[in-house]
DNA sequence: ATATAAAACCGACCGGTAGTCGAATTTCTG
DNA sequence: CAGAAATTCGACTACCGGTCGGTTTTATAT
């Protein structure tokens, strides 16, 4: 039962490799079976069908980026930190530029969505409790923290989504952000140093 | 000239009544056709693709919806309720309520997502005018309006996207407007009544 | 070692799809 | 009425996701 995961494993690599570079609508099964040396039926022994695949696939990345954002929730940092700090991992680093780039193709809309979904509600759990911590502590004066945390999440999903943001879509996000959860004026601009330099 | 119009036309109701009801990934080219009683070459004289015809039937739908909200926009009422009555009209009345829940299914992602982004791309600078009228009225005690908007416009797809949306998600909603506007607070509570009422 | 079962793998095949194309027909125009 | 332009046709192609019965490999029990 060890074999049968390596497979999969390395299909599911391929897989990824290939829906970012070709799409996710421009690889078909035989591009996958071929690139990996199998056939069709190895291929449906493993997946149910290929937007199974793509599923998959997506949660393979989450992963990676689930753990990056839990790593800075437990860091030993103020929590408008935390709070920004994975809102920030939002953004497209170095070697994830490609990825998003490839994500805005009109052939890969349901990539995009799905991924787009499945983030926002890996996150918001994850940035509720901190937002309770932060409540609790005084930094933020209001209730409903996980329905205000789920607005300041989709927002900045749609802030790095686009292919640029300026400068005005910054600094009104941070606004935004203190005045959603009534924080001190102020208190999270140090975000711009993040998202700038 | 005019029997080609007359022909795309229907073809375009046709497929705008066939992408809602079966979704867009189900319907096939020959299901149009069929129903419309044509050969696949005319369907491609008048489309280039099935893409295509899928972004001219939601300008189609965008159309309309757009010019409700302009009748909105132009009616001799307060900014608030102009503002908020644009926002309300996404909300899915009696008649488009089988619409909305159509684009939930997984088949009909692309259509969703297609939907989405012109729906925002439109309705921001439509708003972005009431907006900039509120501020020279002193309502809103803010700059960057057009930003603003888009953000609101942004969250308001959010809610009204879901299958359904609770109380406290409206009152955080109507709280989050006021902050992101700088509105007086409660100025926006009358939005309670338009989406429960 | 041998028998048996389970896991992994194969590839021909199927139904259905979007899109093409050259030719036929209808409609417009001078 | 002639010729051009617009419209229509449907057979055809290339491809695609998914199936299935059968084969080979691997693990397990005796």
């Amino acid at each position: 039962m060890k074999k049968g995961e390596k497979r999969k494993l390395e299909l599911l690599q391929i897989a990824y490799r290939m829906f970012l570079s070709k799409g996710y609508g421009n690889t078909s099964v035989d591009d996958i079976i071929e690139e990996a040396g199998i056939a069709k039926g190895t291929y449906y022994y493993y997946f149910e069908s290929k937007e199974q695949t793509l599923e998959e696939v997506i949660d393979m990345m989450l992963d990676a980026e689930e753990e990056k954002a839990r790593m800075v929730v437990q860091a030993d940092i103020p929590i408008e930190q935390k709070l920004v700090g994975v809102i920030a991992s939002f953004r497209p680093d170095a070697s994830e530029a490609p990825i998003k780039e490839a994500l805005h193709d009109t052939e890969n809309l349901i990539m995009h969505e799905k991924i787009r979904n499945k983030l926002i509600a890996r996150l918001v759990p994850l940035l509720s409790e901190v937002g309770e911590q932060g409540k609790a502590q005084g930094l933020f004066e209001c209730g409903d923290i996980p329905e205000r945390v789920r607005e300041i999440v989709i927002l900045s999903n749609e802030l790095f989504d686009g292919p640029a943001y300026t400068e005005t879509q910054i600094r009104v996000f941070i606004d935004t952000i203190e005045r959603i959860l009534y924080a001190k004026p102020g208190s999270m601009g140090f975000i711009t140093q993040l998202l700038q330099g």
